[in-house]
DNA sequence: ATAATTATTGAAAATATTTTCATTTTCAAC
DNA sequence: GTTGAAAATGAAAATATTTTCAATAATTAT
């Protein structure tokens, strides 16, 4: 229907393409009057730029990829807000692909950001990188890991300090001669588990003790309901660590199903505070995890390295706050 | 650093440019072995299509905007997965924009997905629309609206039959004898909201009552629990209906701490069913909400628009199951 | 073998912008 | 009123593709 180019916006303002580009881009060398004149016709005509054809002039298309794994979508709702929020302030669109493990050939995935020539790509990965990014390397797009503590010349990444929280955790509690604390993990084998269980080995380490207690179930939630139920038919911890809210509600349902009081009898703690987490009861404990900073720290630090302004530091590790179960007084 | 365009793979294959392109888009035209020599160029020289010129020079980019309310992501991952997916099949792009509810200024995503010059518009909007999206209508940019039932000219809409779900579980109890059949909603007074309060109504209709079971509490779901907590002290209902899960939670911890047996003295069911659902015990009943399909349906329906194919019905309405307590065995 | 037809290929225009470099205008200083 | 410098502007090339239309090559029918 109506297709407004610059060039009919330079006929109405009676200019060349040059300087109406110029309006547009806020350059600084042209008149008062000129830009006046130009700025009205943008207004009178309805025009707005073509970042395509600017893309292609520039080489540079003010756009980034995000590579997600679907089943984290769910949890890091608030990180794709953060990192949408920050990319807004700085002008940038934001291409989303997921990845469904044992579906999604991630290869086809970096084929598909290489063809829109995103200028960088932000991916999620708790596992070690695919070796298909190899090829972002090799195309000198820059890239931020989230998720894992993984960095190279072009990569930068960002991570939660998983290991450390549980490490002051379980420090907390053996001061206090609390020393039989289980830690649940789905066997997903990712840099979270990984994190934990030397975090609590580390805290083990300190007191000259070493670490045991960690139990691997499935990572489906209906059977992690139903191996503790019988877990805790004859198993009963100090302290017991669930990793994801799910796993928290699982292992709430079957201890207190058993006959173990929370936390009376066994004190329990998830480290993803989520809504959930705080709408049960009893209260338990959780580690707040700021998911939104991961988002919107990633993707200034995108920019950072798009404008090539100094990147200070290539690894970015964010703290989580342990929220005792007393914040969400009744 | 190595930019290769169609230019250098027309030289070393010998033949022009415009033979390259055929090539690349399939074009049944050329001559089997000059398309051999090509593809071997293209493969020997690392050649990717640029989308940026191509998007320039077919006026098209292949891609659709995807804006979502950033508080609906946590619970819709699976929509976004399975509009991703679809997406992936038909070759589109998708750009993410989040709307942060008083804060995102709608109208500056609209000036985005138009600069971006994408091809259409998929936007998950439980309430009504925004004004700012007309805009897209006088672009021709076509649309398809997913979580409520709004269709014209150049809009489609994908929406999940609440109604008719909570207006069958209504009449099953009624048609038990079972009338005191509560709704627990938040203020957000959005369509979902609507129609299950819609649904309820029917249902009493058709038993000539009229229904009064209405309760509404604030989002934040602490004060949720909080309020139940209380609530529960006074009244107690046969069957309470949660609409989110989180608060289907709140629900059950708020009930069993005044006494009040799930399911024996009062049942509970949630319209969302989850994870969280199904981790808890005791197990409640619940719908299974179809997000992925939600996803995939409105992006195939995208597709169709784009690529002009009959669109047999422009508001697809999809049922929700309800999956009784009894799916997840122990 | 030749004309007619069909299949294949290439040249050039079109897509909407930015940017370099050259040109023109403005304005102060002489 | 020149001159010179600085400021403002424009022409044209460059960005990487597709597509139309014309030209050439191959094939078939005569």
């Amino acid at each position: 229907m109506k297709k407004v180019t610059i060039y009919e916006v330079a006929k109405e303002a009676n200019v060349s393409l040059a300087t109406v580009s110029r309006v547009i881009n806020g350059s600084s060398v042209v008149k008062q009057d000129t830009k006046n004149r130009v700025e009205e016709a943008i207004k009178k005509l309805g025009y707005r730029p073509n970042a395509i054809a600017q893309g292609l002039a520039l080489s540079k298309t003010t756009t980034v990829g995000l590579i997600i794994p679907a089943t984290s979508i769910s949890f890091s709702g608030r990180m794709i807000n953060g990192l949408c929020d920050v990319a807004k302030i700085y002008d940038y669109s934001v291409y989303l692909h997921t990845i469904t493990e044992g579906v999604t050939d991630i290869k086809e995935i970096i084929d598909d950001v290489i063809k829109d020539r995103v200028d960088g790509v932000i991916i999620y990965a708790d596992k070690d990188l695919d070796e298909s990014t190899k090829l972002l390397e090799e195309y000198n797009i820059p890239m931020v890991v989230m998720g894992n503590k993984i960095s190279s010349e072009s990569i930068c990444s960002v991570y939660f300090d998983y290991r450390n929280a549980i490490r002051e955790l379980c420090d907390g509690y053996l001061n206090k001669g609390v020393d039989d604390i289980a830690v649940l993990q789905d066997h997903r084998n990712d840099v979270v588990s990984e994190s934990i269980y030397n975090g609590a080995k580390d805290a083990y380490a300190k007191h000259g003790k070493e670490y045991k207690g960690y139990i691997t179930v499935s990572k489906d939630n209906r059977s992690t309901y139903k191996f503790l139920k019988s877990y805790f038919k004859t198993h009963k911890h100090q302290v017991f660590i669930a990793n994801r809210d799910s796993q928290a509600l699982a292992a709430l349902n079957a201890a207190t199903g058993n006959g173990i009081a929370i936390p009376e009898d066994m004190e329990l703690v998830c480290m993803n505070e989520s809504k959930y987490t705080s709408s049960i009861r009893p209260e338990i404990s959780a580690f707040n995890v700021p998911y939104y900073d991961l988002g919107a720290i990633s993707m200034r630090l995108m920019t950072k390295m798009l404008k090539e302004e100094a990147v200070e530091e290539k690894e970015k590790c964010i703290e989580i706050l342990f929220s005792p179960k007393s914040t969400t007084k009744e």
